[in-house]
DNA sequence: TTAAAGTACTTGTATAATGCAAGTGCTTTT
DNA sequence: AAAAGCACTTGCATTATACAAGTACTTTAA
C-alpha cells in the first residue's frame, strides 16, 4: 500500500480532511476568509467564539503549511500582515456551502439568512462564483 | 440575538457542526457507517486509523446524543448492539461527498478509486441515491 | 449447568492539546 | 523619543486523548 508522505494515519479521503481540519477552530478561520472577508490576525480574534491567540496563531501557521491560506505583508501598512486563500483553500468552498445548508435544515438557532438557502438552492454554481469573485 | 439551547459558541451554521464533529475521530465513525457497511462497535474499532475503546465509546454516545445516529439491539444476535445512521446522519452524504472529492483533488496519496470521482462528477445525485439505498 | 468466548464497554494513568492571562518585540504614528 | 498598534510568545491550569488493563453482560459449547 502506498503511503502518505506525511504520517497520516490512513489514506482515506475523509481522515485527509481530518488531519488538517480535525479540531474546533481552523474551520473557523477559513470561514472568516471565505464569508466573512476577513484577513488579520486582529480580525479573526473579533469573531464570536472568541478564539485564543496562541490557538490562532498555531492554526494559521498550520493552515499555511497545508497549503491552504498564505500570509504576506499588507501593503497599505507595512506593519500588517494579511492572509488570503489558495486555490487549494478555495476550493473548500463547496464543503462550506453543504455545511452552512446542513446546519441551516438541522440547527433552528443558526443565523444564516433564508436569502442564502435559496440562492444555493436554486442555484449552486452561480453562488459560488458570486462568493469567489468577491475573494479577489 | 435567539440563543441556542445547548450553549454553543455561536449560531454560525459552520460553528454548529464542528460543536458535534470538531474532532479527529467523530467523521471517521460517520464514514464507516455510511460507505463501509460497519454498524457494531467491534467493526468500528477495526479501521484503519485505529481509535482506541473510550474515544469511541465517547464519541458513539455523542452522536446518539446529536441524533446523527441510534443504537439498536440486534436482532440476529441479542448479544450485540448495532448502529445506523438516522436521517439527520444521513443528509451529511452531500458533505462526506465533497469532502472525499476534495481530497482526491489535493492529496495524491488518497485511496479512492477512480471511478467514483467519475460518478461524482458525472451525476452527484445518482451516486447519493445509490449509496442511501445501500443503507436501507 | 457450568465454562469459555464474544461483545461492549469502563477505569486508571501518562501524555498532549487547549484556555486564559500576561508579557515581548517590531512598526508606525505623534 | 514616546506612545500606540499589531502579531504574536510564554507560563501555567485545565481538559482531552492514548494506551493498557479490567469489568459486565450474553450467547455458545461441553
Amino acid at each position: 500500500m502506498k503511503q502518505n508522505s506525511e504520517n497520516f494515519r490512513s489514506n482515506c479521503p475523509i481522515n485527509f480532511v481530518l488531519e488538517i481540519f480535525g479540531d474546533k477552530w481552523t474551520l473557523l478561520i477559513v470561514r472568516d476568509l471565505m464569508f466573512k472577508s476577513k484577513r488579520s490576525y486582529g480580525e479573526f480574534l473579533q469573531s464570536n467564539e472568541k478564539i485564543s491567540t496562541n490557538i490562532l496563531a498555531d492554526r494559521l501557521q498550520k493552515l499555511e503549511a497545508a497549503g491552504i491560506a498564505i500570509k504576506e505583508i499588507d501593503k497599505q501598512n507595512k506593519s500588517k500582515f494579511i492572509y488570503a486563500l489558495t486555490d487549494k483553500g478555495k476550493d473548500f468552498l463547496p464543503i462550506m456551502l453543504e455545511i452552512t445548508a446542513w446546519s441551516c435544515k438541522h440547527d433552528a438557532t443558526t443565523n444564516t439568512p433564508d436569502s442564502f438557502i435559496e440562492a444555493f438552492e436554486k442555484d449552486k454554481l452561480a453562488l459560488s462564483i458570486q462568493i469567489l469573485d468577491n475573494l479577489k
